[in-house]
DNA sequence: TTTCTAATGTTATATTATTACATAATGTTA
DNA sequence: TAACATTATGTAATAATATAACATTAGAAA
């Protein structure tokens, strides 16, 4: 069905309702907001997931177990990945700072190892609740 | 019961175990092993498990739902934690960097926030596996 | 058209984590 | 010490998250 670039109903269902929300979205969320657009499954949820975090159109948070989807606009980014969380209202923002996914994706540990990929969560508290 | 410093048994139980893994173990890989030693539900696990992680006795590796013992034996490090992954074999290991920490630390987002924690976590090939 | 591959649909089930509530142990204050 | 508050425990039930297995279908490729 699908070569590539573009998406499948599911796929495209499930990023439009991720694009539309303002916060992360749990797979169930999803779930119960798309069974009107004909999903009925949860692993009809997980597929087209886990289809849109591989090509990057959105990320998981992982600390959340949750949905968001991506801001940067040029997405070559689903390789490397940063997010603030408030610890009291949970608002998440992508962020894109070039000079920490420069320091990030050049980091070499002890070994001397590169890593091709990273997620990295913060945690603090965001101005509205600080 | 517990007033600081010292651990509660069923905390004492996990902690062991999960120090005797040279892999991250899942709750309830934990929960089957520790059976023998008189704990018997998940709750006593997860339970353990959250006061372990808070103290910094264990970090949580979020994107694989299990626990590793912490390995920096300075461990103020409950808030600033990174790992490095491999890909094939799920290799774990925990990363002391000062010049890594330092830079998250004291990374400040557009708006100049700083953030009081962070959870990085690195994905690759670890050498065995390249 | 025939064949191949990737996506879908569906049911069931596995895995991860928490709620709720009763009890017990310890800490704290008077 | 007695009374009370607080923290840990035990236990059962259930909620939330995610995957396995298998049959079917749509489109791509030849």
């Amino acid at each position: 069905m699908q070569k590539q670039n573009f998406l499948t109903k599911n796929q495209q269902i499930v990023l439009d309702l991720v694009e539309k929300s303002s916060e992360p979205l749990k797979a169930y969320t999803i779930l119960f907001n798309v069974q009107k657009k004909g999903i009925k499954a949860p692993l009809q949820v997980y597929r087209a997931l886990d289809k849109l975090v591989e090509i990057g159109k959105i990320h998981k948070i992982e600390s959340r177990n949750a949905f968001i989807a991506c801001h940067n606009s040029s997405c070559q980014v689903a390789k490397a990945t940063a997010f603030s969380i408030c610890e009291i209202c949970e608002k998440v923002t992508e962020i894109s700072s070039a000079g920490l996914s420069k320091y990030l994706s050049n980091f070499k540990d002890k070994d001397g190892m590169k890593y091709s990929k990273y997620n990295l969560e913060f945690f603090g508290l965001c101005k509205k609740c600080r």
